[in-house]
DNA sequence: TTGTAAGCGTTATCAG
DNA sequence: CTGATAACGCTTACAA
């Protein structure tokens, strides 16, 4: 049997309120007593029970992470940097992955309910168009990472990059490098942040004066293998394009992979920008020219985020707004720009 | 406020345990009473407090789940696996990665153990080492995933590849390619799965004839930097190796990826072996050489693991025990195959 | 088939 | 400063 606050009561001759009070450290017990409790505590093994606290106080120092899967470095980093900070306000992290499979997301969802999480942290998934109202229904504080937060409600905010620049960074890069012939190769279906990006594309070339050719917009999925099958469907093109940008880094390392499987080499041949900088794509041949986001800093705020608006609870004057984070064109030699570095 | 049992009861005009009742599905209930008062329950969107259940009941319906990092993709690949079944059990995963801190793993445990999860799946940590009799103390079934278990104890039950043989299958494959001067960089300190791979470098190395030099064992970490570093170390060596065989895939990129900066080409003057195979790790170039794990089913079978040992509960008669899984090596151009192929 | 009541391990509100 | 006692929302004997 476990031990309980009852059992260190008795063993204390105390009632089990001054346990309760010694073991938060309440200011109202004599510091002997106090002392003498919780070295009790200690030997008997005595571990609080949070579930029982939960059920009073309402609160389950708990947080849901919601995610596509953990599988993509990009999420494992916002994950990694929710966890983190969580871990340092004594919150934990419950986590959910969908694969992108709406039912299993829909699940999600109404387990972190049941589970009485005291907060909610969604990370790329099409949740906007999905599912907002059974999240919002569960009453708790939403944040939304990279995910276009339109009807900014009473308890959803989000983090995120500004992804149609991104974009246009990108597309702009090549651009400016000489590219005309420039294709897209998208995310999965229905993410705002692809969309999103695409018009940063759509965005570039207008400035460029080039004009947009549907032939040149792929379906990915996120995925390496998206990123290997835009490449065979580009290379079949009657006229290729002479660059890419895709909607993630493991897209454009998945492209790479297959174009040097068809003998095409990059930057020379295609060049190709990707969107992340996950810490994978300074290591790749050739290096990876990318869009930066900010990763476990993203996670980081989206947890700071969540916090704020737990504390704040229903007090409406709390300030909380969406935050846009910065997010920067890193070039290497993927995109054509030759690098040399020595051995720090 | 929240909508509870004790609401749908009175709107429903019938007792609050035959709610529970009927919301279970118990056939204790008329039929038609369950029908009226689950569509009642239904409407006006009643939602199971797990937490309250929790507490009467004594499970929670979670299981704990420790990792260095979810950064590294064999981890999240682990991870996604045991989230997998774990979901389709109606479990619940609660994610703490401890960053190799033994500080931080420490509290992690503390913190499971307070949140009365019913399982602990621990991936490769320095755990027998640091904290086994902690977890075991907490009183639940703990599986470590790549981790010795030596002391296999009531209720600790172990998942994981023969390590030592997968070193062997590297080390002896870059021998029989013609190599002798072979290294070996290491995996974070202290963790056994490092400690067997070494050992399985050590035994090809015996059976080869070929002399131990502790020179070209080089420290790493697990990461990027770690195989980066350790590249740089490598190439300042007298006499360099031809061949080094790595703790991880994540070494072997990183190593790679340094060696291409200091104008070594792999696999012409270095071949390189990893181990997980990692999705990327054909993705890259050259394609890494590397001892592949199943990883994400292991994470399943870790969870089926804990599902079993659960079910089991204080019955010791059912028989559990510790999982072998086979890895083989994968052959690809680090460790100099040309392998050509086409789009599929 | 349904209702009553006890209890899960805490915290919190009163009195003393 | 300390001790009873009432919740918290649910499951589950035990009665009816």
């Amino acid at each position: 049997m476990r031990v309980s606050i009852k059992d260190v009561a008795e063993a204390a001759g105390v009632s089990y309120s001054t346990v309760s009070r010694a073991l938060s450290d309440s200011p109202l017990v004599k510091a002997e007593t106090k002392a003498r409790v919780q070295r009790l505590a200690q030997e008997m093994g005595y571990s609080p029970d949070a579930i029982a606290r939960s059920l009073v106080t309402q609160k389950t120092q708990t947080v849901g992470v919601v995610v596509t899967t953990v599988t993509d470095p990009f999420v494992a980093e916002v994950v990694e940097g929710v966890e983190d900070t969580a871990q340092a306000n004594d919150y934990t992290v419950i986590l959910a992955s969908a694969a992108s499979e709406p039912a299993r997301e829909l699940a999600a969802v109404e387990m972190l309910r049941t589970k009485r999480v005291d907060s909610v942290i969604v990370t790329s998934s099409r949740v906007g168009a999905l599912y907002l109202e059974h999240l919002e229904r569960i009453g708790v504080p939403v944040v939304l990472v990279n995910n276009h937060n339109e009807q900014s409600g009473r308890y959803t905010f989000s983090v995120g990059v500004d992804n149609q620049h991104g974009g246009c960074l990108a597309t702009a890069h090549l651009v400016q490098r000489g590219h005309r012939r420039i294709a897209y190769v998208t995310g999965p279906a229905d993410h705002s942040d692809d969309a999103e990006r695409m018009a940063g594309y759509h965005q570039a070339l207008d400035e460029a004066g080039i004009p947009f050719d549907p032939a040149l917009v792929l379906r990915g999925n996120g995925r390496l293998d998206g990123g290997a099958q835009a490449l065979c469907r580009l290379a079949g093109l009657a006229t290729p394009p002479t660059a890419v940008f895709c909607y993630n880094d493991m897209t454009a390392i998945g492209l790479i992979s297959m174009a040097r499987r068809e003998n095409l080499s990059v930057p020379e041949d295609l060049a190709v920008v990707g969107f992340d900088d996950i810490p994978l794509a300074a290591h790749i041949y050739p290096p990876l020219t990318t869009v930066a986001q900010p990763q476990r800093d993203m996670g980081r705020q989206a947890m700071n985020m969540a916090l704020a608006l737990m504390i704040a609870g229903d007090d409406l004057t709390v300030p909380v707004s969406d935050i846009v984070v910065r997010c920067k064109l890193v070039v290497r030699e993927s995109s054509g720009v030759k690098i040399t570095l020595d051995c720090p």
